[in-house]
RNA sequence: GGGUCUAUAGCCAAGUGGUAAGGCAUGGGACUGCAACUCCCUGAGCGUUGGUUCAAAUCCGACUAGGCCCUCCA
């Protein structure tokens, strides 16, 4: 399998550390709100890289943090706690702020068919792990204590823009509006591993540690969860394209300088979903969520398939005509493979099975596996060796491709007797009507087909 | 200012040296009471410009346009 690496800024061949078990770590989401769907897109490539390793015959140990502490929107020693601003936004406490977006999160998950993964941490529970790696950062000379903080000195370190290939000397400091210079560091690229009370007396969740009472920096989170769960050696750390400077930049440092080795092999990043004034963000422009999408009649789902109809790095511009055009792809290929009848013997598949992994396999490419899956629908293939293939896809894709909904039992009464309604209506040859009915349900996502063997319906996602 | 990525038909997009996959939309046809569904047919020389090569969308250079990062973010 080949993929892109943001360390080496080339597409390499995977070569995990140990054969028999890949190491997988998501920075998951800061629990302060609800998820927009750029956010999503990034967990849904994730997904992708993990469903496609295993198709490929790794086993794969995945863990994810949940960021409900120390999410601070500037580095310095200043700015807001993320989590402090939710629960004032909504007059509550943190840990209930963060208790009801982790579940508003899985539940987008779950709509979108991304994989929860194997371990999910939120950020307290490992507090005394950030006590441990911050004590010896410490005591080796790669921490420092300045006006109540604890601070990492990157200037120890040879190689620490080494994702970014920034140079020290040519950054700006505070080219967003807003940042601010701490002058407490010794160099201004140093980030916090320890606040103290000093400096945040309103900070809900404190700790006790060596350091003083206080919180953990935002950095260190996902070093130390990673480390305790899928130990020294890292196979791949995902994340969105926003994460390599500083967060991931920041870990790299502080985990490689704790471990006093290197620690991960392979950096994957998803690029934005863009809407067309840029970035999409919380802060500005239309807030769009899985719920938003499901409000205006779209199915999860068809933004999903939207999403694998790009490549994972390729930035994607947000516009209601991209989905649109995702949402009829999406239902024609529904109905296609709705007509495949099961019928005919068990062929040889390799060949799909090979192209379909194949593109997999280069750098995740599912754009090209999507068309695989229009190949296989084309071809001469019975029926049954069909619905196998589209079955094995589909555990990549996960897109229901097979998925029959179950639809309430007094709805289908009611659309029967519509079609019945109808379809004596146009013996009458009353038109007028036949077509009333039509349209009626069809205002409800209700499609009418007549065929040779009668009327049938779909309903359209 | 520095870093980084991108530029293929109306839209999404594949393509990594040998004369442009696929999907959606459009138009035409079959089917239909008319439609929808389904099926068949239908389109571009690859941002501009130099160069390397027998041969370039694919390699190199310049330019143009745009996105993202340079201590909030997925």
């Amino acid at each position: 399998m080949k993929l892109y690496n943001t360390l080496t800024h080339n597409i390499e061949e995977f070569i995990p550390f140990n054969k028999d078990e890949v190491t997988l770590y998501t920075c998951g989401p800061t629990v302060y709100h609800y998820a927009h769907i750029g956010n999503m897109r990034n967990y849904i490539s994730e997904d992708i890289l993990e469903k496609t390793l295993k198709f490929l015959g790794y086993k794969v140990k995945r863990c994810m943090n949940i960021t409900d502490v120390g999410h601070l929107t500037s580095d310095s020693d200043s700015g807001d706690d993320k989590m402090l601003k939710g629960a004032k936004r909504e007059h509550t406490t943190v840990l209930d702020i963060a208790k009801k977006y982790t579940n508003a999160f899985k539940e987008d998950c779950q709509k979108l068919n991304i994989r929860w993964p194997d371990i999910v941490v939120p950020a307290t529970n490992c507090i005394d792990e950030y006590i441990k790696m911050t004590e010896s950062l410490l005591e080796t000379g790669y921490a420092y204590e300045s006006n109540g903080n604890i601070y990492f000195d990157i200037s120890k370190l040879d190689d620490y823009y080494a994702l970014t290939n920034h140079k020290i000397d040519e950054m700006v400091v505070g080219v967003r509006e807003g940042v601010e210079e701490d002058k407490n560091k010794k160099n201004q690229g140093d980030f916090v591993l320890w606040f103290t009370k000093s400096k945040f007396d309103d900070q809900e969740l404190k700790w006790n540690s060596p350091f003083g009472y206080g919180y953990p920096g935002w950095h260190i989170e996902c070093s130390a969860i990673s480390i305790k769960y899928l130990g020294e050696y890292l196979d791949i750390h995902c994340g969105g394209v926003d994460n390599i400077f500083p967060h991931h930049t920041n870990e790299i440092a502080q985990s490689e300088a704790y471990l006093g080795h290197k620690w991960c092999k392979y950096w994957f990043h998803t690029e934005h979903l863009n809407d067309k004034n840029g970035k999409m963000s919380k802060s500005k422009g239309e807030f769009l969520t899985v719920s938003t999408l499901e409000e205006k009649g779209y199915s999860p789902l068809i933004f999903r398939f939207m999403c694998l109809s790009s490549h994972y790095r390729r930035q994607l511009v947000f516009d209601y005509s991209i989905l649109d055009n995702a949402r009829e792809s999406y239902n024609k290929l529904l109905g296609k493979v709705r007509n495949i009848k099961d019928e005919g013997n068990i062929e040889n598949t390799d060949e799909y099975l090979d192209k379909f992994k194949a593109a997999l396999a280069d750098d995740l490419n599912t754009s090209l596996a999507l068309t695989t899956l229009y190949d296989t629908l084309k071809s001469n293939l019975s029926g049954k060796s069909k619905l196998y293939l589209i079955k094995e896809f589909d555990k990549v894709l996960s897109l229901d491709l097979l998925k029959n909904d179950d639809i309430d039992s007094d709805l289908l009464n009611f659309i029967n007797e519509k079609i019945q309604e109808r379809s004596q209506a146009k013996e009458n040859k009353d038109y007028a009507l036949a077509d009333k009915i039509r349209d009626e349900l069809k205002e409800q996502n209700i499609i009418i087909k007549d065929t040779r063997e009668g009327t049938t319906f779909e309903i359209r996602k």
